[in-house]
Parts: structure tokens; C-alpha cells; sequence
DNA sequence: ACCTGAACACCGTTCAAGT
DNA sequence: ACCTGAACACCGTTCAAGT
């Protein structure tokens, strides 16, 4: 009857839509290039158009979230039964941090935006149910939750060498200028600086930088817990 | 001779000034509130005024940061001497928390711009020789030292209940939305996250958490540390 | 239901000019 | 040295109107 999927024939706007276009320009351009009038330029459709399907720009950035999160692979985590708690929130964490760094650009969006959504709850839910058989009291459950997602986050934006948008470009330069600042210190006043400086400025294995992170955190959390794990 | 100081006279701007501005501006309204133009008209100034002590708006921002770091009181980290290296850590970093949570608006600006000052580099010296003394790697202890600053920055600008700028006025007002949004929850599906709700909207004692939150860092890094502490 | 047009009240910044 | 005036290229958002 009537044409449908043609090539050239533009499929109406939608939510979904939308949250991919600003996904995929926060990864080419950053964070910042993330804007309404750019949104509904590239979509080639009046800014106004976007506001028929989110209220304003904040529900937006809280859509791109809930699609971050929603693709945490909880069951993943779940998969760890028999191991002891500390061992599955160590699965979880290494779950978010995933999906995390497929997207570092909108990272940042998160903390926040975290427990606004269904999914949010359900990682946040499992969290603290790994906390809970660790001994924690409910309180102590809430604090440790929220710093866990906090150090996964700070894993992913902290990653030294990561250039995000418009700096990944110029990637090569933006290194050099940074080594450059930090090789021009006082070599007596700076000298554990000017030890660790390549490690501030990219790191030599990706993989030891996150174990790291997360062995940091786990060691953490059982050293303070009440229950001998 | 001439009349200097007196009531009515109005000083020139300086770049003290503005950065207290901005400060005190960000405690009262909220980062977003320190905008160009809004301090350029507390000041009875023009915008462009500002340009001639800030290069742009990312120095001004840059020199509250280092206004803050400056702040920080590194001999009484050092008071500590003789003791182990995992005490001076933690020493120093409640000397960071002080600061910082004098002024959690602007905590967010520092994760990017704090090893970019004299006063910041030299905390990151100090917090690298105690890593040293750790046992760790220069690369280890860049990256530890990165995530201990963001662990403090972290639990300054997580803290439960915390509302900044204009948040504040409404404190109230916003707890309660928070709480009610919580307490809407499914209580069979999401069972642990009511059990801790209150732990998420708000924190029993201030201490508490902020003392949980360092010896969890601490007994991380421990936990992580060759050497036997 | 889905989108446009025109307008408003903001931004940061440049450039030439004033004292 | 320190500041102003006018202008530019952006923002998010509202409101009334179109189909």
C-alpha cells in the first residue's frame, strides 16, 4: 500500500532515536557537542521538534543513562552463585565497567542520573544484596553502594591517556604537551612526580589499570566489613 | 595625600577578587550560577573587564582550584611523621576533606585541574612518597594517588542529603520528593534498596560516613600493598 | 500525534576603542 | 594598566500555530 522504509524517506523522530543520535555525537565530539539545536540539526528537524518527546534537555541525558544502564548484563553477575559476596560484586562491578567504557564520554552523566531508572535500581538492588551477606548494616550498605559505582566511573573518566571528543583528534599533541609540562618540574622539589609521570599520562596496560581499580575497591570493602570472608 | 580605602571608593578588580567572588557565588547559587557575566555584574563591572585578568572562563576556574588545593595544610601531614606510611595517607587526605567540604559546589572542578598548580603538585608529591614507602610502583602510585583524590572528591559531592546552590533553599522541600520516590518502590522487588533508603537521601552521622569512606580507602590500598603493613 | 516559526533571556568571546 | 561598547555565534526554552 504505502511506501515503507524507502531509501530517502525519513523515519519520524523518536525517543530512541534521539538517545542513539546523542550516544553517538558525546563519542565522536564530546560531552559538550551534546546540544538540543545540534541534536535536531543533525536529525534535520526544527530544535523544538525534540521538546514533543522529552520535556526538557535534563530528561534527555537522563534517557541516555537508562539505555547505559540497562545494558549492564546483571544476569552476568548472578551467574557467580556459590562465590562468596566479595567475589560477585567483584563480577557486578567488572559488568558496569563494560558498558562504562564502551561510552566514556557520557560517563559523566551518571552519578547522578543513576538510580532515576528501573535498571539503576535492579544493579543497585543486587549491590546491596552482596553487601547485606557481607555484614553491612543497611546504612553502611547505601554508603559502599554509591562508592562503588563511584569508582568504577572514576575508573573509566580517570583512565590516563583517554582523550575524549574533539581532544582524541589531536590526541598525539594534547600527549606531548602534557609530558612536556610535567618533564619541565624541578627535579629535586618533583621527584616522585617526575617517577610516575609517564604513569599520569597514559597507562601501559589497560588491563592492570582496571584490575587494579578494582582489586582496590574490593580490598577495601572486605577490610572493612564485619564478616571474615 | 589621596584618599585610599575609604567607604564608597570602589578597589579595582584583581584576580583575588574575582576568584573570591566566584567562590563565595558558587557556595551561595551553585556552580552554574558563576557565570561571566553574572560576576562581571556583581562586581559593577563589565563582562569584558574580566578578560583582562582571566585569559578565558577556564582560567578563572583554574585559579579557584588552585586557590582551594592552596589550602590544603600540608605540614600537618607531615606533623605525623614516624608514624606507618598508611596512617600519613590517611592523614593527609582529612586534611584535603576539610578543605573541600567547605566548599563542595565547586569540588567538581578539581578532578581535572588539580595537578595543574604549584600547590597541587605538591600534594601529589607527598601523596606519592607515602605510595612509595607502600611499596608500590611509580605507576601504581600515580594511579593510587589519582583515585585517593577522587575518593575524597567522591564522598564530598556524594554525600547523602547534600543539596548545593539553589537546591539548598528548597532543601526540604527536595529530601521529601526523594524519599517519597523511594518509598514507591515495588517492596518485594526492590527490598534492599528501602531497607536502605534512608541511608541514600540522607546520612545519620557526618563523621560516620566520611570516616567510612577514608577507611575504606585506606584498607584498600593496604589490601592492595606489597608490603606487609 | 508530531512538528514549525518567531521570540526571549541567557551564554562566552573578539575586536576596536577609550582613559 | 585597566576598562567599555558593540557585535557575533552560540545556548535552552516558551508559546502559539500549523498539519
Amino acid at each position: 500500500v504505502a511506501k515503507k522504509s524507502t531509501a530517502g524517506v525519513k523515519e519520524p523522530l523518536s525517543r530512541e532515536r534521539i538517545v542513539d543520535a546523542a550516544i553517538a555525537l558525546a563519542d565522536a565530539e564530546g560531552l559538550e557537542a551534546v546540544t538540543i539545536r545540534r541534536l535536531a540539526l543533525d536529525q534535520g528537524v526544527t530544535p523544538m521538534a525534540l521538546y514533543w518527546h522529552f520535556k526538557d534537555k535534563d530528561r534527555l541525558l537522563d534517557g541516555i543513562v537508562e539505555r547505559l544502564v540497562a545494558s549492564i548484563d546483571l544476569p552476568a553477575a548472578e551467574r557467580a552463585d556459590g562465590q562468596p559476596w566479595h567475589l560477585r560484586l567483584r563480577v557486578l562491578l567488572g559488568e558496569m565497567l563494560v558498558v562504562l567504557r564502551a561510552h566514556p564520554a557520557v560517563v559523566p552523566l551518571v552519578p547522578t542520573r543513576f538510580m532515576l531508572s528501573e535498571p539503576g535500581l535492579d544493579v543497585t538492588e543486587c549491590a546491596l544484596t552482596l553487601l547485606h551477606e557481607g555484614g553491612f548494616t543497611p546504612e553502611q550498605s547505601a554508603q559502599l553502594a554509591s562508592q562503588a559505582m563511584m569508582s568504577i566511573i572514576q575508573l573509566v573518566t580517570g583512565e590516563p591517556g583517554l582523550l575524549v571528543g574533539e581532544e582524541a583528534v589531536a590526541r598525539e599533541q594534547r600527549l606531548r604537551t602534557k609530558r612536556a609540562a610535567l618533564q619541565s618540574l624541578s627535579p629535586e622539589r618533583y621527584q616522585r612526580v617526575l617517577a610516575s609521570a609517564e604513569g599520569f599520562v597514559a597507562c601501559g596496560s589497560e588491563t592492570a589499570y582496571f584490575d587494579l581499580g578494582l582489586d582496590l575497591f574490593i580490598a577495601g570493602v572486605r577490610g572493612v566489613a564485619p564478616e571474615p570472608a
